[in-house]
DNA sequence: AAGACAGTCAACCGCCTTACC
DNA sequence: AGGTAAGGCGGTTGACTGTCT
């Protein structure tokens, strides 16, 4: 037993609006405001859905809409807004005046989902790709069409300036076609981000050190039993380690289901486990962060108390876990890692959650990227965010390979957050 | 030249929330 | 408090159309 249809859809017209409905439908709304949308068709005299009218005044019709392409800031913005909000398009919309949720996440869709995922994705672990290599070596578009807003750039005299914006055209050395969309729902998304991530920084790890360091690490006990983090010493299971050393859950994982699951699935490095705590990737989605000694600390809460995730760049290798800040490293050293409400970091390279306002989405981009210029002069994301393999220019240099490997983690992490 | 392919985006659909009675 | 209407939101669809073979 559904829901009753907003309005009669038997004789109402579908598809696209043609010049006069939108005229009527202007002028009805410049005479009586906007509002009462299911009287409104029927006031105005159009054989339409209450709900199209909206949606047509709304997502085309306004007069404060802005027009033209999405400028190199915007999709800036939309980027940062949605690793925080998700799919909450309206909400990003809000933040982008003169944007409609409906054009941001279209925009989305087709340009930076794309974008995102091919970044994330290193060139290894890429799905099979629909390019063609022509006699020059040149990657082919196997088919296509220009996008509309290309299309209107040429024939609009807005001013607008998209000032090299690579967003509609394929990035070199990426993939466009044949690769996965992101996921509809959050979770799903979530799930996505994260095996990615683990897949990708497995596969790019190209140390057997690291490899040897590699540890499980346990998911979210939240998930299965709903009980609290563990802590008794009934749960404090032991696992061996690909190295044969055997460790208990409470000096490795505290993010455990409360039972030791197989060596596989997820990993972190051991340096990062040896700290004092790991945030679960659960918990970041949740938006809650593990403590060590076993309680959950909402990121509302952490905000709040102003506590501060900073940079550890030597120790960074990409991974998800809390390290102290400078004020707590004296603790770290002597072991005291635990049950006090110190901050927390996280040791990714260009996360600074100092430069977050996440209550009003102030963000100071340039300190998130660290040093990592996200677009290049041409406006183009830049290469550093998808390129693992290579120099740019089809070399691979050895001393350069820990570097693109922290980048790519480095990368993950910012999706994370 | 025609058909296939693939990207874009306007519009629709259904669910959820809020407001009102 | 409960029911209904209206609005809002996010996911999905399909028409349109450029490019390629």
């Amino acid at each position: 037993m559904g829901r009753a249809p907003c309005c009669e859809k038997v004789g109402l017209k579908k598809g696209r609006w043609t010049a006069e409905e939108d005229e009527i439908l202007t002028k009805y709304i410049q005479a009586n405001g906007e509002g009462s949308w299911r009287s409104l068709p029927k006031n105005a005299g159009l054989p339409r859905c209450g709900k199209s009218c909206r949606l047509r005044w709304i997502n085309y019709l306004r007069a404060d809409l802005k027009r033209g392409n999405i400028t190199v800031d915007e999709e800036e913005i939309i980027i940062h807004l949605h690793a925080t909000l998700g799919n909450r398009w309206s909400l990003i919309a809000s933040h982008l005046p003169g944007r409609t949720d409906n054009e941001i996440k279209n925009y989305w869709n087709s340009h930076l989902s794309r974008k995102i995922d091919s970044f994330r994705r290193p060139s290894s672990q890429s799905l099979p790709v629909i390019m063609e290599i022509n006699k020059d070596g040149i990657a082919k578009q196997k088919g296509g069409r220009t996008s509309r807003w290309a299309i209107k750039k040429n024939k609009s005299n807005s001013t607008q300036k998209r000032a090299g914006s690579c967003s509609n055209k394929p990035m070199e050395n990426v993939s466009v076609n044949g690769v996965v969309p992101l996921p509809s729902t959050l979770m799903l998304e979530k799930e996505t981000l994260f095996n990615t991530a683990i897949e990708d920084r497995m596969a790019l790890d190209p140390y057997e050190e690291d490899k040897e360091r590699m540890i499980p690490v346990i998911l979210s006990p939240r998930q299965d039993t709903g009980e609290g983090m563990m802590g008794s010493s009934e749960e404090r299971e032991s696992l061996v380690l690909s190295s044969g050393e055997e460790r208990t859950i409470e000096n490795s994982m505290h993010c455990a289901s409360g039972k030791v699951e197989k060596e596989t699935d997820i990993l972190a490095t051991f340096e990062s486990i040896e700290s004092s705590g790991i945030l679960c990737f659960d918990d970041i989605m949740d938006n809650e962060l593990l403590h060590p000694n076993g309680d959950l600390t909402l990121l509302s809460e952490w905000r709040e108390n102003n506590i501060t995730v900073t940079v550890d760049e030597k120790e960074n290798s990409g991974n998800l876990s809390p390290n102290k800040t400078a004020a707590n490293n004296e603790e770290i050293e002597s072991g005291n890692s635990s049950g006090d409400s110190g901050n927390w970091n996280s040791s990714s390279s260009m996360t600074s959650f100092d430069n977050y306002n996440l209550d009003n989405l102030d963000w100071v981009w340039e300190s998130v990227v660290q040093g990592n210029e996200l677009w290049d002069d041409k406006g183009c994301m830049s290469s550093w965010l998808w390129e693992s393999d290579c120099n740019g220019k089809g070399e691979r240099h050895k001393s350069e390979d820990r570097k693109d490997f922290k980048s790519q983690n480095s990368t993950v992490d910012w999706l994370f957050f």
